[in-house]
DNA sequence: AAAAATAATTAACGCGCGTAAAATTTAAGT
DNA sequence: ACTTAAATTTTACGCGCGTTAATTATTTTT
């Protein structure tokens, strides 16, 4: 194996006795030839390990086969984990994925879909800010290339979205947390960048009106990312007031709710459903730590595989019609209770 | 602005009135042209927004400017965070990174460096998983493509090394808790997959000797990197057992840590140096999620910023020279101790 | 075995840009 | 204004592959 080393298709055509034309329509899809030639090919494929090369190849081909994946921050293991299905779900499809992070920041939202644009990808799913999102940005971007939306929705912007349904995991969640005991207070940050939020704080509204409680909404200041922080501090001065209206406290997510069990532990007051236990607190995302915080959350579990593959296999779809979709798409998935020790 | 889409450069020139080859000067290098000229260009560049195709750039150009960055798993937000550090350095740097995890899985790492051999980059820079790594591979890799490696050395291969100094942050860690309580037993996996944790223990022996105290050596089963479970089982164990000889554990790493405050806390072991804690436990890596748990834990802080920037201005000197390293470097940062409640 | 359908080959052009050599223009220097 | 050096333009080729049309070879059908 490796004689000599082949530089161009032509050279591999020389030497596998293959045209390159024949060689070029099995690089773009092994079973559009013969299977005796495709035999011969990867016959010589072995000796020789010829690649094409992938810039002459996406410079002449009308669409290449890179999909963008843009989530809002890969720091954040939730996006970590969703981003990675999402990407094995185009490598499962015979796509290239391109994983980009906007590192908590919406202008590098527009920057990554800039820098996609130079790829002139097959197609892009995206994970956006929400409100915070250039919506004009998107949607201009969306003209050019096919979008799928995930995890956060841009209402009427790209062709479809997929992600969890909010009403369903807060109402299994206000069920569970109603009927095990005093019924759930809701914390959560004041200006949420993720329209997630907005339509859990509603859901909860709905949930207790429905099981015939008051609702209690505590909307603390802070920005960004640091979530665990800010659940922390303002999480941590609200229990210490005991501005809590009941002993139970469900968070937007489960990263505050991570903070909140910090400042609980700081302020000696024990979190839980057990003897001693004065207080309970349940998050939502199913955060991958959630299970070793002290005690382990109880929270919502997303089902990211079905997301992610639901959202990449709209997407192909889209693709391989060539015809954009009539009409737009929103799946949502339904959540599951995961119940651990902090209520 | 806008007045028609400019296909290529051939229609860019044609409107600026600038002639091509001088065009594609300016692009590679904008300070190669007069500064007239350059004015001229960028002035035509905001009406008519045209950007060089990066297929054809590549395809033509000797090097690309593409910078791969590989780290083992990007859902540990330790590489995520090192891995973002690296990122900026390559853009401030004006090149054009291709962030890449193998997502815990060595044979991954195999197929990073194939995919990214396609894309022909200019340089590497690669945290490599340790002697789960193919070091064979790896070294014909960089025998082709300059690799700096970084957190994770592999001796003697590739062109320079950049991390932490495991000795100096064990020593620093172990001198505290001699100093306030009793000393450390060491905890670890039996086999760990990174090689700092090699050194980790080697520097445990040393500076326990150095104290004039017997080490206490404390390895688990357990693969993969599901180390907060291995740590909450296998420690919880072990702590059940009254298997520690001290009360203060030195954990390999944060994520371990993580694990068995875990498991403290469903033993109802209360850990911390304050009254009526019965253990002490402390980790490494300044794991950004140490600063939540709880009790916060007492950590050694490695300085990402420092390790991402040598690594990348390590590897920026190597491509600009284009001349190898005479002579491999290996560069070393000290690590800080972070107090917190937990030791 | 002949006819029809399918697949591979040959030949040739185009993609958008890097790059080199020669001719020309522009700027700098006495 | 004249010489020199530096920058730009003209011209032209090459990169590696997609793609097409016409031709030839192979397989399938009856």
């Amino acid at each position: 194996m490796g004689e000599k080393r082949i530089r161009n298709m032509e050279e591999f055509a020389a030497v596998s006795g293959i045209s390159r034309p024949t060689l070029s329509k099995y690089f773009n899809d092994p079973d559009s030839v013969r299977r005796t030639t495709r035999e011969r090919i990867e016959a010589a494929l072995s000796q020789y390990d010829y690649r094409p090369n992938v810039y002459a190849v996406n410079q002449n081909r009308r669409k290449t086969r890179n999909i963008g994946i843009v989530v809002p921050n890969l720091a954040d293991p939730f996006f970590s984990e969703i981003g990675r299905e999402v990407e094995l779900a185009c490598m499962a499809a015979g796509y290239s994925p391109i994983l980009l992070s906007s590192h908590g920041n919406p202008a590098q939202e527009r920057v990554n879909l800039e820098s996609l644009r130079a790829l002139k990808p097959a197609g892009v799913l995206l994970a956006p800010f929400g409100k915070a999102s250039d919506r004009a940005d998107i949607e201009r971007f969306s003209k050019d290339v096919p979008v799928v939306t995930f995890d956060a929705n841009i209402e009427g912007v790209c062709e479809a979205f997929v992600g969890t349904d909010n009403f369903q995991c807060v109402d299994l969640m206000v069920e569970y947390l109603c009927r095990s005991g005093e019924p759930p207070c809701f914390f959560e940050m004041k200006t949420p960048s993720n329209p997630n939020a907005n339509k859990r704080r509603q859901a909860y509204l709905e949930a207790m009106a429905r099981h015939g409680f008051a609702p209690h909404i505590h909307q603390v200041p802070g920005e960004g990312w640091k979530f665990e922080e800010i659940g922390a501090t303002e999480g941590g001065k609200l229990m210490a007031a005991g501005a809590f209206e009941t002993d139970t406290v469900l968070c937007s997510n489960d990263r505050l709710a991570i903070g909140m069990l910090s400042a609980a532990y700081e302020l000696g007051m024990q979190v839980g459903h057990g003897k001693g236990c004065v207080m309970r607190i349940a998050g939502q995302d199913d955060h991958p730590f959630s299970r070793y915080t002290c005690p382990p959350l109880t929270t919502i579990a997303q089902d990211y595989g079905a997301i992610a593959n639901r959202a990449a296999s709209t997407l192909f779809g889209i693709i391989e019609s060539e015809t954009r979709l009539t009409e737009r798409e929103e799946t949502l998935f339904e959540g599951t209770l995961v119940m651990r020790a902090s209520a």
